[in-house]
Order: structure tokens, then sequence, then C-alpha cells
DNA sequence: GTAGGGTTAG
């Protein structure tokens, strides 16, 4: 089995009211809204590029210069006399340049303000660091500031601003006690953007120090401060300190509330995101391609697809755009909530596919078992000219691995190479799990050994898994032990390998390392399934009778359990690895909680709905046999979507085809 | 002249 991180299942939504979503239009997907909304073009411009007010208004003027004044073409009109030069035509200049973000042009304008006789101008100057920080380019924008003789309050905050908005969080930071001991006073300017590098910075304890000074200067409650400063605390994950500080905010607006949301949605709080996103509305609140972008990613890491599918109704109804980025989000959740048909809908008619577009309709393939088609769209990436990143790379390996696709997984490796991609351990991991999972033990471990980088425990991790798979008990061992050198906290490592000891019949080796386990204090989850019936999700955990149709779900696994063992299931009770006999095995076996999730679905949907229920552990073989039976006897599709992957399930087949 | 919120993997 590969590492790898779950699917963020860890908080699900446990009830979302019905109610709530009674104002919003059912969702169809080729609605002609839904059409206009994809083929609007003038949606993917994100609200930039115009040419901003005009350099000369004087038409004598705007004559000579052919009536389009380029920046270049109104500094020659200054050198050759034409135009008497002030202050006010350089600060449009460069307001200009800044706008196109044309840092060349910016450079020109910038020598030939120096040639001026207002060189000296702190106003222009400002306006010249900032021209450079939205462009980009730091080292301009350092050196015109450390050319500055003088410089005030704005000229601080301008070069501060530039390091935070450029991911450069230690620099801005570093500028702010060397502008204190300049005397100058900060304002909301700098706190917005210092606030902002400290969130990037996940520097706790500075973070709240700034804090202070917030309250120090009088800046605390201003709404630009106030969004940075809850938004800090929201990348620190103190949720509790980003509320006060929302609550305490007399003047709120739509940035606040999507701060607010993005940090639930980092965190996998879905249902607190939901809330979040409700009462904005309530509130008067237009929600924002921001909000949307962070709805949607919440849907996606709880899986939810009707929720995800209201919200995406409720944007095309509030006519907000459909740019780029919404469009991968979007995409992004439809195929982690289960509808990978719906994901390639939406990314079939988006204008512009970036990389991150192509990486997560590759993730989508690879998670629904579509490894073929993830590499027909990634050739055909390359054909038409994106540029593949490591995250791409990943995303085909993953889908060469999920797939069994041996071959094609080396090749695309190799393949690297000629992208000039690096390959990290995440990539060497995939390797490491493609030989596993195909039986090449040995070749795995050598692997392993012989990779140029040092391996980490998801790296034997992987092997441990195909360990598992293919019973060596031996080789498990070994890797076991490397694992738990390098993360001795992870629980996942611990239980297979008592597994691959129970399996083989070694008791008491087993309970040695259950006892090692406890001893270390390294805790299991409980394995949970949810499923959605009706805008509610119902949680079950394996052998729960504390539900209160429990006696119906008891008798309808019962039944369903005759039904399937007709037609040819055998229950697999290596899956219970109770130290229990075969009757009481088979016993525990049947109340997985994915069983119970289904017989709940079966007895609470209409004949031939299809069920989607979330896993927070992979299925076991038995399960998934037991429900590729299912999906054949109640004639039902059935979708399961575990830690790792999704399986669809129909007609008693799945399409993981067993490989998982 | 200077400010805050959003995507893909593991």
């Amino acid at each position: 089995m590969m590492k790898t991180r779950p699917l963020s299942l860890s908080t699900p939504i446990t009830h979302i009211s019905k109610a709530a979503f009674l104002h919003l239009i059912p969702f169809q997907f080729a609605t002609s809204a839904t059409e206009r909304s994809f083929s609007d073009s003038d949606a993917w411009e994100e609200g930039e590029e115009g040419d901003p007010s005009p350099i000369i208004q004087d038409h004598d003027l705007l004559r000579k210069s052919n009536n389009s004044p380029t920046s270049l073409n109104v500094l020659d009109l200054i050198d050759r006399g034409s135009i008497e030069p002030d202050p006010e035509i350089y600060n449009r200049l460069l307001k200009r340049a800044t706008h196109m973000k044309k840092l060349k042009e910016g450079r020109i304008i910038h020598a030939h303000f120096l040639g001026s006789k207002f060189k000296s101008d702190l106003f222009i100057l400002n306006t010249i660091i900032n021209m450079y920080a939205k462009c980009g380019s730091l080292s301009d924008a350092q050196k015109a500031f450390d050319e500055m003789r003088l410089k005030d309050m704005v000229t601080w905050t301008a070069l501060i601003t530039g390091y935070a908005q450029n991911d450069r969080a230690e620099e801005a930071i570093a500028l702010f006690p060397q502008m204190l001991r300049q005397g100058l006073k900060p304002n909301q300017f700098t706190f917005a953007s210092l606030l902002k590098a400290f969130g990037a910075a996940q520097s706790n304890e500075r973070g709240r120090q700034v804090h202070a000074f917030c309250v120090k200067y009088g800046c605390d409650l201003n709404v630009y401060v106030g969004s940075s400063l809850l938004d800090m605390y929201a990348r620190y994950g103190d949720m509790k300190e980003a509320n006060l500080v929302f609550d305490g905010l007399s003047c709120k607006n739509e940035v606040s509330c999507n701060a607010l949301i993005a940090g639930y949605a980092r965190k996998g709080e879905g249902e607190e995101a939901f809330k979040q996103f409700w009462k904005m509305q309530r509130a008067g609140f237009e929600a924002t391609h921001f909000t949307y972008s962070s709805v949607f990613s919440s849907c996606a890491s709880i899986g939810a697809l009707e929720q995800g599918k209201w919200v995406h109704a409720h944007m095309i109804k509030s006519g907000c755009k459909l740019i780029a980025f919404v469009g991968n989000t979007l995409l992004d959740m439809y195929a982690k909530a289960g509808s990978i048909e719906d994901a390639r809908k939406v990314f079939d008619r988006l204008d512009k596919s970036d990389v991150v577009s192509w990486n997560s309709m590759l993730t989508g393939c690879a998670q629904h078992g579509r490894g073929k088609e993830a590499i027909q769209r990634f050739e055909e990436m390359l054909r038409i000219g994106i540029e593949p990143n490591e995250i791409t790379f990943l995303c085909v390996l993953t889908a060469c691995s999920h797939n069994g696709l041996l071959n094609e997984g080396q090749f695309y490796f190799e393949l690297m190479k000629r992208y000039n991609v690096e390959p990290k351990v995440e990539h060497y991991v995939t390797i490491v799990d493609l030989l596993g999972r195909a039986g090449l033990l040995d070749q795995a471990q050598r692997y392993i050994n012989d990779m140029p980088i040092e391996p980490t425990a998801a790296v034997w991790g992987a092997l441990l898994g195909a360990c598992r798979m293919h019973r060596n008990m031996e080789l498990g061992a070994y890797a076991a032990e490397r694992v738990f050198e390098l993360d001795p906290h992870d629980s996942g490592p611990h239980v297979l390998l008592s597994n691959i000891y129970a399996s083989a019949g070694r008791w008491s080796d087993a309970a040695r390392v259950r006892k090692m386990m406890k001893d270390s204090g390294v805790k299991k989850e409980p394995a949970c399934s949810w499923v959605e019936i009706e805008n509610s999700v119902h949680m079950f955990v394996a052998n729960d009778d504390s539900h209160p149709q429990r006696e119906e779900i008891q008798k309808m696994w019962e039944k369903i359990s005759a039904k399937i063992k007709e037609v040819g299931y055998v229950p697999d009770t290596n899956y219970v690895l109770l130290f229990v006999d075969q009757q009481e095995r088979e016993a525990k076996l049947q109340y997985h909680s994915e069983k119970l999730a289904l017989a709940f679905a079966l007895l609470n949907t209409p004949p031939g709905a299809t069920i989607r229920i979330k896993k927070n552990i992979r299925m076991c073989g038995d399960c998934h046999s037991a429900i590729k039976f299912v999906s054949m006897v109640m004639e039902r599709e059935i979708v399961v979507r575990d830690t790792n992957r999704f399986h669809h399930f129909s007609n008693g087949f799945c399409s993981c085809g067993d490989y998982w």
C-alpha cells in the first residue's frame, strides 16, 4: 500500500439541513444557464489588462503621438520638448506600467525620471517601488528603496507589501522592526501586509505580538487589517481566535467573510465552511469567486456531491462568472466528490485550461480507476504544449500505480528528465508502489536501496503495503521496522504488520505489535463510513448498534447476505483478524461500517438510485467482494470513496478491477 | 504613493 494522505475525511458533515437549500434552484448540468456561464469568454479575464486613465489629455499632443500614446513615445515627446514634464505625467506612466505589469517599460520610465529635475520626488519614488513590486521584480524594488535618501512610512510599506505579495514573508517581516527604528509610525496598510506575511510564515507567537501592535496603533478594527488578522489566525489553524477577530469587526465585508470560509475549508471543516457561506448570504454579502472556490474545495474534501451541486447552481443563479480559478476547484470538487463525468464536463467546457486544470483531471482519472484515460490526457496535454510540473508527473505515476500500468509508470518516470522535473521522494514512492503491487517485491526493495535520495517512511510504507498484499511476512516485517524508525507515531504500518502476522497465523507476533502500539501510545483511528441521504449525512462505525434503525439495518444486511451467498459470495474472514472462531469472525465481518452504511442506504433510497459511501480507511477485501455482489443482485450503482481512490461498483464489477 | 480573501499531489 502506498502511504497516502487521506482525502480529508476526518471531519465529515454530520448533518446538513435540507431547509438551507430550499431557496435554491435544483441543479441540472446542461441547463442553458450553465452553457452561458461556461461559454462566456469574458468570464476568463480576471479583471485586468484594460488600459487605465489616459496619459495625455491634451488634444494637440494626442495628435502628435498618433492618437495612441505609448509610454515610450510620451517620453520621446518630453525629450523633444513637446511636453513639459511634471510629476503627474510620470505618475500616470508608472501607474500604467504597473497595471499592465510591464517591467521593461517601468524600468525605462524610472531611468527617465531619474534624469529629470523631479528625481527626488518622494511620492513618485514610492510609486516606482510599488511598480517594481507589482511587476514581481523585488530586486529592482529593493534597489530603488536602497537608493532613496529620504524614506517615509509609505516607502517602507510599499516594500513590505511587495515582499508579502511575492511569497517572501520573512523579508517582509524583517523590514518591520527596521521601519520602527527609523521612528516611522505604521498604518493600516502596513499592518494588512505585515499580517499577510505572518500568516504565510506560520509564526504563531510573533503573529500574536503584531496583533498587539495593531491594537496599540488603533488599526485592529480596520476591515483590511481585521481580514488579514483573522486570515493569519485561520492559517495557524486557530479558528477560535479567527472568529473572535471576525466578530469584533464592526464593519465586515466579502473579504473578511471569505477569509473565514477559506480558513474552515483549509482545515477540512466543511460543515463550518457551509454555515459561514449561508451566514454570509443572510448578512447580505454577495459570494465572490473567492467564496465559491473555498466552498467547492470544502465539498471536495468532505466528498459532498449534493451540496457541491447546489452551490454550483447557486453560483450560476447569482450570475457569478466561472473564471479559471473557480473552474479548477469546481472540476476538482466533482472528481473528489465522486462524479468523474461531471468533472469531465467542466473540464471540457473550460475556455482556458492551465496546468492545474490538467493536474486535477489527471488526479480524477487516477482516483476513479481510469489509468488509460489519464495517460491519454497526459499525452494530449504535452501535445498542446502545457508544461507538466512535478505534480503532473505525480498524478500520472499515481494513475499508473492505481491501475497496474507497470511499464507505463516506469516510462513516465524516465520522461521526467526530458522535462527537467527533478523526481522527489513522492515520485519514488509511486514506483515502489507500482513494483510492489505487481508482486516484484525484491525488485522494489533493490529500488529503495539504490535510490539517490534518502527513503522516507512513505517509501518503506509502500513496500510494506505490497508485502501485505502479497503476504510476504519476512520482507514486510523488515519494511515495517524501517517505517517505525522513521515515523513511530503512524498507526497504519502497525496495523498492517499486525495483520500480516495474523493472516499467517502468527498470533503472538500480531499481539506483540498491538501491544507495541498501545505502549507507545499510537492510536488507530476507528473505521467509519458515511452515506448521504437527502442532504443529511449519516455516519456508521463497525459493529455499531446505536443507530435508531439498527434492527432494520441488521435485518437488511442478513437478507442481502443470504442473497449474495446464493450467487457466489463467500465471506473472506481473513479480514477479521481476531482470535475467534470462524463463526464469530463471520459475524464481526458482517458489520464493517461500509456494509452498515450500504444496508441503511438500501433501506432509505428509491430503487435504482446511486448510493455513495465514504470511508476514512481503505476498504477491506471482503467488503469489496460483498459490494460487487450487492451491485449485481440489487441492481444498484454503488460508489465508495476510501482514503485512496473511488470504487464504482456496477453489475458485479468494480472500476478498480480488483486492483487497489 | 502603500492594504486583506481562492486551485492541483502526497
